[in-house]
Order: structure tokens, then sequence, then C-alpha cells
DNA sequence: CTAACGTTGCCATGGCAACTCATC
DNA sequence: GATGAGTTGCCATGGCAACGTTAG
């Protein structure tokens, strides 16, 4: 365990429930009943791991409140109890859900326990006896250290089915983000201008897009550690996809020529076109949040690196740097390496990637300037 | 267990961590640390048991790729460990979080290992030998059965600090909620009526109103059992407090004579006058829902019930049709009996409260027309 | 049996306030 | 130490699609 890595560190914090989603989706492979249930196993257990997938670091404080309102003792109905609801109890529990709930954890339990032998029953039966004799504090300690997590047994590469479905723009959209970005713990994108992104990308290739809902889920089924952030100044906080930056080594046979000046010829959409297109609508824009005008992509970049609106030390800024007389091949920078930048009010070293000024999924031609800091204060 | 109510059968759906839970805060209070380590216990651990608070019955399907991601074996890293993270790792997982996390993780577990006696240290580790070396199946059929919830040995009345602070706003708020709304596990009150309700009262009393995140924060900590739902037809859903009705019961003196023709004579707001402004608006309305006149409120009443808007045999029903030629006290019904009301639309029988054609906070008084059922059909 | 529809889960976003860290 | 600002948690609401029930 020396070498956990964050995975690990995560599944702290989920203690017996991921065990348990892990064990019963394995067991329930095994039993081959997964079809008949398979509902009910994810809408019984799945949501015990939810909440520290999307949001982390509850600092409410009702716990004990709340627990008030739970049983003490044996957390499994005696058998016999599971389809009756005494209607006039004082917690309000959707009877629908309760009665649902109810139901689908006594299949689960008796799928279980017909699955395994007498022995291990009784096995179980021993750690149970052993477990409720102890103290608060011991059962607290054991139930910290109980292990958790898939349990080696599992095979890793069976994945269970798609849970969007497999609908064609699913795929598609599976494509396009594993395509256009990739993982990088420093960096974060704006969830809309990812999206938008995407909009575009769909509306130039005909493709039908996935709502934002959908397209967050299979966002979050592609990259499952990018955890949502809220960045920004107060009372301006954007939807970030944390640890997450546009894809930018593409083959080296589409990386254009970025330096000459952008020609428009509207014939139909090259590459060259698309990119030049690009290229003058980030002048462009630059210009006009800057106040100073730029021919090229490249003097953007070396602007943004000589007035230290990026982290000059960085290889990028190197590249850009060196290269500014030489050669125009595009640098290979890594703008991971770019964290920390500081000056234009940017304190703690987020770098936001922001497609906004960029109408199409061309962003990733465009290296040298692709990461740019934006200035989020008011 | 087997008269187990709706909240032992919500506590299967929160294995361990409710036990956790539970089981820490009761044991840092012991430890006397609850100060020092309050923040840290209520994000590592609250946050387990949140998403069946507030959303159940996740159909998702990303159990096992999720589980992929999460480590094997023992959940605790070793000691020592706590505070290096290496950066470089595929998962992304924010460092504030992962470091945050761990330290936090291991202060618990800490704590709880100087709290307990070696004995009680080697009991739990002879169970976890045992826990170690049980199958798949039979791990999973172990943690189903683990005892959680509180543990008997909490004092159920030792509460902890309000979460929300102790404001006056929340203490005057915690007041409104106690005496205008109760539970009632057959009705569902939309969200925004009671906010709006709320807000009215405050307004009327000069009070600074909550905002609607810390109003529903209240809501939460008075009823923990009332869960949100959403109801109505496709495409108009309300967002609701589902279990959860006006209170309508108050004192008998304050009780007015609802049979009688409603008098406007426009002096200071007696109780008496708003009663009747409220009558007023409320036959109005209905009125113009109905398209039939009411001289007053048991007439209304005694239409719902006649015209099987309602569950015509209800103990209300049955109240109403037997008082309509008999004294004018207020029938006092119980509006949970209502429930599987059939007609106007409503198919599942759910009533939902609707304080919309009420500016004030008089429903509570009206008792016979307090529920009603809402047509939300497009 | 099929179609329609209510319900729910997940994702999205926004507001408020608490927490934390950095700066003055 | 006080202040300010970024970050985050929780609650709110809305949209979409899947699920399951009900009505036809």
């Amino acid at each position: 365990m020396d070498g956990a890595g964050p995975q690990e560190r995560a599944a702290v914090r989920c203690i017996a429930p991921d065990m348990i989603k892990s064990e019963l989706s394995d067991c329930l492979a095994k039993i081959g009943q997964s079809g008949h249930i398979r509902h009910s196993c994810n809408s019984t257990l799945m949501e015990q791991g939810r909440s520290y997938q999307s949001s982390d670091n509850d600092p409410g404080d009702r716990t004990n409140e709340r627990l008030a309102a739970t049983s003490d003792g044996i957390i499994i109905p005696s058998n016999g109890n599971e389809n009756k609801q005494s209607k006039n109890t004082n917690c309000s529990l959707d009877k629908h859900n309760t009665n649902g709930l109810d139901s689908k954890t006594s299949k689960i339990k008796q799928i279980v326990e017909d699955a395994i032998s007498p022995d291990s029953k009784q096995a179980v039966m021993r750690i149970l006896d052993q477990v409720n004799e102890l103290s608060t504090a011991e059962k607290l300690l054991l139930y910290l250290k109980l292990p958790t997590g898939k349990s080696g047994k599992v095979d890793p590469l069976r994945q269970p089915l798609n849970p969007l479905g497999s609908r064609f723009e699913i795929h598609q959209t599976i494509t396009w983000i594993r395509t256009h970005l990739e993982e990088d713990p420093d960096v974060s994108l704006p969830k809309q201008d990812v999206y938008n992104e995407y909009i575009a990308y769909c509306n130039s290739n005909a493709m039908k897009p996935l709502s934002t809902a959908d397209f967050g889920k299979v966002m979050k089924q592609v990259f499952p550690c990018v955890r949502p952030r809220r960045l920004g100044t107060r009372g301006n906080s954007r939807y970030c996809y944390a640890g997450m930056r546009k894809r930018i080594k593409l083959e080296v046979p589409l990386l254009p020529d970025l330096g000459e000046e952008t020609k428009r010829n509207s014939s139909s959409h090259s590459e060259d076109e698309l990119v030049s297109a690009a290229s003058c609508l980030i002048c462009e824009w630059a210009q006009k949040l800057l106040g100073v005008t730029f021919k090229s992509l490249r003097d953007l970049a070396c602007h943004l690196v000589e007035n230290l609106c990026v982290d000059s030390r960085s290889i990028a800024a190197f590249t850009i740097l060196s290269a500014s007389s030489g050669s125009k091949a595009v640098p290979s920078f890594t703008p991971s390496k770019l964290c920390g930048g500081k000056g234009l009010g940017f304190k703690t070293g987020w770098i936001i990637m922001d497609f906004s000024a960029c109408d199409s999924s061309l962003f990733q031609f465009n290296t040298d300037v692709t990461v740019k800091v934006e200035n989020m204060s008011p």
C-alpha cells in the first residue's frame, strides 16, 4: 500500500459500499442473474458511491441528526418482511421507493445467500457475531479498515454495458472526446466551452449533438477521474472539468504553418483554410483584449511570454522565444508545464483553456496559443 | 427487526458509512477532539450518506468502470504515506483534495486507534483477518449484513451544533417551519410555494428571509425524512417536499367560522379578516378552475367530495358530507387520509398542496380546503 | 400489446455562505 | 490580526432520457 496513488486514496472515502458494488456485480455476474436484477443492483447500491464522484468534502454537520433517523441494529430486515410497508410511520419515505428498495435489497440478499455455500454463510455469521460484540470505537476502526474496492478477482477488462445506451451519437461523442481532450492535472477546461466546441464540431459534421447532460455523462465515462470544479472570481464562477486539457499533439502531417498571414479564399473547407480562419479570429480577439496588434499567432504567443501573461520560464515559452527568429515548426510544448502561471491577476496558478474565441474545433492545431491565461477578474 | 419502519429500510441503503458516521461522531465526542477535527470528520464521511438523502435510485451502470479506478486491498494507506503525493499519476485527482482527504482520514484513524485499547485493536484485527479470507460473495453478504445506523449507545439527544450557524434568522426560520409544516407521507408541497409562503411571512413580520439555499438546508434539518421529489406532468415538473403538509391543527381558539360569507372590512389585519380574504381568494380560484360558484369553502369541499375530485371515502369526506347540514365547527379531518384521490387528471394519487392562490400564511386555518387537488395536466 | 405519461437519475448552472489562504 | 478573494458544499431549478406503470 505504500505506492498508493490518488485512486487508492480516493477509495478511502467510500469504504464498504465500493466493495459492495464491486462484489455485487462480480457476484451477480457469476450467478448469472445480472440481467434479471441489473437495475435493482444499480439503483440500490450505485448511489452510495455517487457522492464522492461528483461532489466532494461535505462540510455539513447534520451527521448525527440524520443518523438519529436511521435504525440501530442489523440492517437487513428479517425475511418475509420485504413487501409489507407500514404506512403510518413518522418517517415519510415515499412508499414507491421504500417498497422498491426493500424488495430490491431483499432480492440481492436472497441471490447472494442462495449463491454461497452453507459454510460460507456460517463464516459470515461468525464474523457478524463478533462484530456485534465490538464496542463503538472498535466498530468504527473495523469499518475504517474493511477492505474495499475491487477485490482483485474482478476481471478489470469486463466492462458493463454502456449505461447511456449505444446510440450512434454516443459513440461519436466518445470518439470526439477521446480525440480532442486528454487529462492534465494542472489545467481546467470550462465545461461550457468544451460543449460549445463539441456543438460546433457536430454542426460542421452534420452530427446530432448530445444534450449537455448526456455529454457530461459521456465525459464522466471517458474520463472518470476528471472532477467538476468551479473556478473564477467571486460571482464569476465557471464550471470546469478539472484536470483536463485539449489534446494538442496530433499527427505531424496535419500541423500547418502558422507563421504566415492568414489568407481567406472562401473555397471548400480545407484544413488550411480553417486553421487560417481560426488564427485570424484568435488574433482579432487577442487584439481586442490586449490592445495590441498581432500579425500571427506566434506574435501573440511572443507577446504573452514577454509580458509575463504566461509563465515565461516554461518550455513552451522557451520554445517560442528561441524560435522567434528561427524555423517555423510548431513547438511541441506541454501546457501542463505552464502551471502556476503568474500575472494577469491569476494568483493560484490555474490555467483555464478557453474556446470562446473559436467557433470550431481547430484549436488543437494552434498549439502555441491554445493555452492562454484567461483573466477572469471582473 | 420485524417492526422496521421506513427509517430502517432506508438504512439498508447506507450500510457501513452510516455506522461510521454515527460511531465517528460518538467516538470523537468521547475523545474530546471533535472541535479539533470537526470539519475533517464531516467532509470525509458525511458525503457517503448524502446521496441517499437527496437523490435516489441511480440507474447508472458505471459501477465497474469507476471501481476499476479504485484500489484493491486494504483501504487505509500505511502510515507515513499520508502527506506525500505523486503528481505524475494518470488520475488527475485534485491535489488539494487528495491531500486533504488523505490527512483527514489518517487523522481520524489515528484518533480512533489512539483511543481504543490494545485489546480492542486486536479484536478488530482478528476480524479483519477473517474478512480478508472471505470470498467475494461472502464478503458481499457480510457487508450487506453489517450493522449500521446509530449504535444505541449514541445519546439521541446530543445534537451537533447547527451547521448553518446560529444566526437569528435561522432560528426564526426553524420556528416558522416547525409551526407551519408537518410531515405527512401522502402529500407533497411544492418547494417554491413553501418558500413563497415563508417570504410572505418574513415580509409581513419584517424578518430578513433566508435564501432559498439556506431555507432548503433548514428544511432538511428540521425534517430530515422529507425527500425532494419532482412531481407534475412531463415538462411541467415542480420540485416538491415529499411527505410534507401544511400544519393544519392550530389552537382551537384561533379557528374561525368558515361557513359564513366572507366579509371585507379593510381595517387592520385581524385573523378573521385574513381568513376571510383567503377564503374569498380560494373560492374565486376554484370557481375559475371548476366553473362552479361556491358560497363558502365548505361548499367547495362538498363539491370536491361529491364530484370525486378527492377520495370520497376518506374521513375528511365523511366529515364534510355529514356536517354539511349540521354544526359549523371546523372539521378536524386529516389530509393524509385523502391520499389516492382520483379524478381531475390526477392519476397516481399525489396531492400537492398549493399556496399559489394565497398570498399569506393563512392556509392553516382553512382546514377544509387546505388540501386541494391541483390539476397539473397542461 | 403499445403508446403515453409520470417519475426519477444524472448532468447542467446559479446563489449563498463558509472555509482557507494570501496579502496588507 | 483583519481583510479580501478563490474555492467549495449544499441547495435550488431545468433538461433529457430511461424506466415502469397505466390507459387505450
